[in-house]
DNA sequence: TTAATTTCCCACCAGATCGATAGGCTTTAG
DNA sequence: CTAAAGCCTATCGATCTGGTGGGAAATTAA
């Protein structure tokens, strides 16, 4: 199963395992409250995510706190947060990295570019720092909730 | 040569090839209205670029109507359109590709997932239409001139 | 005409990353 | 005790990134 092959794409890829992460969050969201874990196959099959990656993405996301695991029969997945309280900028950072285009133009993880001719003149440094704000003005503005709530929206619209 | 190494960065990643052609740009835009082309070499001096991997980028830029190239003694490379007319979102297209984070958040280069349960209600393009269109105002808005003279201004700002 | 200079173009390379899978270990419910 | 589930490490092929090298073609100057 592949998203997206072989396209010339690099500027601002989000990869398949945030994507995947995203999907499966939103599947748990939309769970949450229930008494019982989701199992990782059940999670795999609502969000149509090859299973076995999907494993190594949900500890990834329960080492970052966004999910709880329970081992064992009965196991499973659950939100370990209030969707509502989890923006969609923080799954994205944990899973790919800072939303800056550049690491000298990122708040959270900055660093300057080692050929820069003099960092604090930089128009590049500065034109990428807006990209940074912009980008992050969305993702910090939209909830895992609105995310699953937007979703179930159009749904209903359709049917 | 090496920009910033080995850093777990992914998400709206900037490629060397992208930031090199910028400031090559940038080099060849202050030289607008010069007489004579500039060759390789002087570029590759003034903007800090390997000047091997710049002529693979001025040859990218140059099929793809940024600048005029002239080959032979007293030879080079101007700009072939006005800094002023030229967006730094249609550079970064040509030299990095989409500005879009995922193929279906895509005018330009659009393409529907093909693990994606029901594309016409996916909240995920939503939300990375949002960023694309977010981006694109800031990096349409800008164009080359704004960026040479953004960089002369700090200059003389802090000189 | 010849030599020097410069772009053009091709092939190649090492390292990193991405997307994904395999298999074994540990924990827990019943 | 056993089945079910998460936990963990290792691995893999394909692709991309960031570069380099070498030579052919063009242009100019002497």
């Amino acid at each position: 199963m592949v998203g997206s092959p072989g396209l010339a794409y690099t500027l601002g890829m989000l990869t398949q395992k945030a994507k995947y992460g995203l999907r499966a969050l939103c599947v748990l969201a939309a769970e949450a409250g229930s008494r019982r874990p989701m199992p990782i196959h059940d999670v795999a099959d609502k969000a149509h995510v090859p299973h076995k990656f999907l494993e190594a993405i949900l500890l990834d996301l329960r080492r970052h706190g966004f999910v709880e695991s329970r081992r064992g029969k009965a196991g499973g997945y659950a939100m370990a947060r209030s969707p509502a309280e989890v923006r969609v900028s923080d799954i994205i950072r944990a899973l790919d990295g800072p939303l800056a285009p550049i690491p000298c133009a990122s708040l959270t993880a900055y660093q300057a570019c080692l050929d820069c001719a003099d960092p604090p003149t930089c128009a590049i440094q500065r034109l990428m720092r807006q990209v940074r704000d912009a980008t992050a003005a969305v993702l910090d503005g939209t909830t895992l909730a609105d995310l699953a709530e937007s979703e179930a929206a159009a749904l209903t619209n359709c049917g």
